[in-house]
DNA sequence: AATATTAGTGGAGAGTTCTCCGTTTTGTCA
DNA sequence: TGACAAAACGGAGAACTCTCCACTAATATT
């Protein structure tokens, strides 16, 4: 590993965060970023082998953060005891998360097309969603709190209705996150609960 | 209207045809059409503004019938009475529809990306599906079957779920279509129903 | 210090999508 | 029939993503 070769690479997610932040994600060629970064092309995707990769890295400390902070507020004293209610936290967290970085998230999104399209089954973002969805709702069917359901299939759903395309159409069309969020408790939370729990 | 121009679009249309089915949608270029039905580009996006559109033509005949099929099973005399079994009947015949025509609906749905990304939601395709969505679940709610929920959303949220993309991904993990369909009756059926109404 | 090794570089160019606009063809109307 | 407007054509080329590979320079070796 070359010294030069971890500063281009910091260069050029300097370069691609400002060129982001100034004129949008879309709006933003990679050969424009290689160029306010000062490399070639080559280099450019050496170390990020697509656009949606380059969102992917700026948003790494946020998806890190996002991560510790639902890892701690579940794992807290004051946690609730119900683990549907532990997973409303983590829908609620979520959202906001989204809300907070929906441009590179729509860009990291739409790299995953043609060839790559199934790649955004792989990464780390929908493995580790996957995961914490089908740990609670494992969970919750254990303790009797949800009837029996297809985990695997379920955790696949809650991905794809809080997927930030969806999200972005709900906002145009004027709904609050506190809606989006009512909508997915429905579903997901009320929808999978006992049927005898009802107070 | 000239003559020979409506024998162009038809001759695109069968050359797509016949290039999609040979080499895949994502493997044929728009050029390479234009190329084997004798045309030039701009002739071949002046009829198709872009490749999901082509696929949305090659699609209408199929999609055309789906709906026929749909109408003509609510509608029937021995349709079921109540809404939700009419839902489940509508997304079974959905599934069945998607499964068979995946390649073009896959291909029509990339190309809503990018600045036509919001394009999708004003598409003939989601605008059906989702005004039969709510038709149905307003039906639901109205007549005391499922207990209250936020109808534009749900039916948002189903049609997310039955995304061709997710089910591309489905079926490599190796979930057979019925899987996947009572997967979505445990949550957008059973799920929502009233509370009550457990045998 | 000289040399060898190899990770890393950069930009030309292939292959796309889609636009633009000068040219051609068609139908109409005198 | 001749002339005209409008509709349709087609392909050059702009803008883009991404690959390839001859070259360069940082590090390891002696």
């Amino acid at each position: 590993m070359r010294r030069d070769a971890a500063q281009n690479r910091e260069q050029i997610i300097a370069s691609a965060r400002q060129l982001f932040t100034a004129q949008g994600v879309s709006e933003t060629s990679m050969n424009q970023i290689a160029q306010a970064a000062g490399v070639g092309a080559g280099t450019l995707y050496r170390n990020f082998s697509h656009k949606g990769d380059l969102c992917l890295a700026l948003l790494r400390d946020d998806l890190g953060a996002f991560r510790k902070q639902v890892n701690g507020l579940l794992m807290a004293a004051d946690a609730p005891d119900s683990a549907l209610e532990r997973l409303e936290l983590l829908v609620d967290k979520l959202l906001k998360m989204i809300e907070i970085n929906i441009p590179l998230l729509i860009g990291m999104q739409e790299a995953y097309a043609g060839d790559r399209r199934p790649d955004i089954y792989h990464s780390p973002y929908y493995q580790w969603l996957h995961e914490s969805f089908s740990t609670l709702l494992q969970e919750a069917v254990e303790r009797g709190e949800a009837a029996e359901l297809d985990i695997c299939f379920t955790a696949d759903a809650l991905f794809a209705v809080t997927a930030p395309p969806l999200m972005v159409f709900q906002q145009q069309r004027g709904f609050e996150r506190q809606r989006i969020l009512d909508g997915v408790r429905r579903l997901f939370i009320q929808g999978l609960m006992t049927k005898g729990d009802i107070a």
